[in-house]
DNA sequence: TGTACATCAGTGAACGCGCGTTCACTGATGTAC
DNA sequence: TGTACATCAGTGAACGCGCGTTCACTGATGTAC
C-alpha cells in the first residue's frame, strides 16, 4: 500500500484486487477498466502494461479464485478425515463459506460469462478445482456397494449444483431475497437428505 | 411486424421482445436501451414513452417471465396428477424446460440483479410463481408421516436450488462447459435421490 | 360525410459523459564497468 | 563509489464512439359535431 511515488510496485495484483472489490459491489459486468485503474490511483493506460484488457483482468481474478477455491476445498476435505462422510460434508460447508468470503472471486468464476476456452490458464485452474470435488465424491461413493453406486461425477455434479443453487438463490440479494432459512442450514439439510437417498446415511432421522 | 408507418402499433411489447433477444445473446448487463430501440427500428427517445429506463424494461421482461414460469409450473403440476409424486417430478422437468425455452426471461428473472423491492409488480409475479412451487411441495410432503416431515418451504427451496444450479452450471456455456451429463438427466436423477432420502421413493433402485 | 381539433407516438438534434485504446513521452529503477 | 546507460512502468493528452436523457417538434390517429 505504501506509495513509492512513480512506480507502483505491484500494480498487477493491486488491479486484480480493485477489480474484485468492484465486482463484489456491482457484478462482473458492472465494472470498467477505468474504474479499476482509478481505484488504485493510476491512469487507465497503465492497465495495459499488465493486462490485455478488461476480460483478461477478470480472467485473472477468476483464476486466482479457482486457486483459493481448490485449496479451501482440499483443506476442508482433509480436515474431515478419517470419515469420508465427514470430509464430504465439510467440503459442502467450505463451498458456501467460500462464496460468502470471496464474493468477488465467486462472481468472477461463475457469473462473469467468461469463455474458458479463451483463457487456457483459467480452464486449467477450474479443472483442478473440479477435480477436488470429484475426488471427494469418489471417496464417498466407495462406501456404496458397487452395483448401487452412481457415477462419482454425477454425484459431485448434484452436490455442486445444489450448492451453487443455494448460493445464487438464497445467499445473495437475488429473487429469493426473503430467504426462508439460513443458506448454511438449507445446504446442510439438503445434502443430508441427498446422502440418505444414496444410502450413505441411515434412513431414520 | 407489419410496418404501419409512423406509429408502431405495439412498441411496448416489441421492445420487451427485443430486450429478451438481446439478453439471450449478451446477458442482462450486456444490452443497452439504444440497441433495443434500434432492434425494433425506433429512436432511443421513443423508448421513454413506454418505460422509465433500462431497468424498467428489464423488469417488465422479468415480470412476463414469472408469469409464463408460474403458468407452466402449474400446468405441469396439474398434468402430473393424480400422483403427487408424478406431479412433482413433472414440475422439475418443467423448470428446466422453461430455462431452455425462455433463456431471455430466465436471465432477466434470475441473473439481472434487479431489486425486487424496487419493482413491486415484479415482486408480486415472483411470489406468485414461488407459491406454485411451494404448493407442489406441500402436496407431496403430505404423504410423509407428520413427525418426519420437513417444512414444505425448505423442501421446495432444496429442489429449486438444485434445479437452478443445474441450469446455471450445466445447461449454459458457463464453467461446467463440458457438462458430464445432459442437464435433464442430472436433474431427474438428483431429484430422485433426494426424494428417496425423504422416504418418498422406495430405497431400492 | 366532412371538417376542425385534441391527443398521442415517435422524430431528430443536441448535450455532456465516460469508456477503451493508442501514442509519444518521461521519470524511476537497475546494472555494467 | 560514481557514472553512463538501458530498461521499465506509468503519464497525460488525444481519438472516436455509443450511451442515456432532454427537448421542442411533427405527423398520424381518433373524435366531436
Amino acid at each position: 500500500m505504501s506509495k513509492q511515488g512513480y512506480h507502483h510496485g505491484n500494480l498487477r495484483q493491486a488491479l486484480v484486487e480493485a477489480a474484485l472489490d468492484l465486482i463484489t459491489e456491482k457484478g462482473p459486468q458492472g465494472f470498467t477498466l477505468s474504474e479499476a485503474a482509478k481505484a488504485v490511483g493510476v491512469t487507465p493506460a497503465a492497465v495495459y502494461r499488465h493486462f490485455a484488457g478488461r476480460d483478461d483482468l477478470i480472467a485473472e481474478a477468476a483464476r486466482q479464485g479457482y486457486g483459493i477455491f481448490g485449496a479451501l476445498m482440499e483443506y476442508a476435505f482433509n480436515q474431515g478425515k478419517p470419515t469420508a462422510l465427514a470430509a464430504f460434508e465439510a467440503t459442502g460447508r467450505a463451498y458456501l463459506a467460500f462464496a460468502r468470503k470471496y464474493p468477488g472471486h465467486y462472481q468472477a468464476m461463475f457469473e462473469s460469462g467468461l469463455s474458458l476456452n479463451a483463457h487456457p490458464e483459467l480452464a486449467a485452474a477450474a479443472n483442478k478445482a473440479r477435480a477436488v470435488l470429484e475426488m471427494a465424491a469418489v471417496k464417498l461413493s466407495e462406501q456404496l456397494p458397487a452395483d448401487k453406486r452412481p457415477p462419482a461425477s454425477m454425484f459431485s455434479a448434484h452436490i455442486w449444483a445444489l450448492s451453487h443453487g443455494v448460493v445464487e438463490l438464497f445467499a445473495r440479494g437475488s429473487p429469493g431475497a426473503k430467504s426462508p432459512y439460513p443458506p448454511e442450514d438449507l445446504l446442510e439439510t439438503g445434502i443430508g437428505i441427498y446422502l440418505r437417498g444414496l444410502g450413505l446415511l441411515p434412513p431414520d432421522r
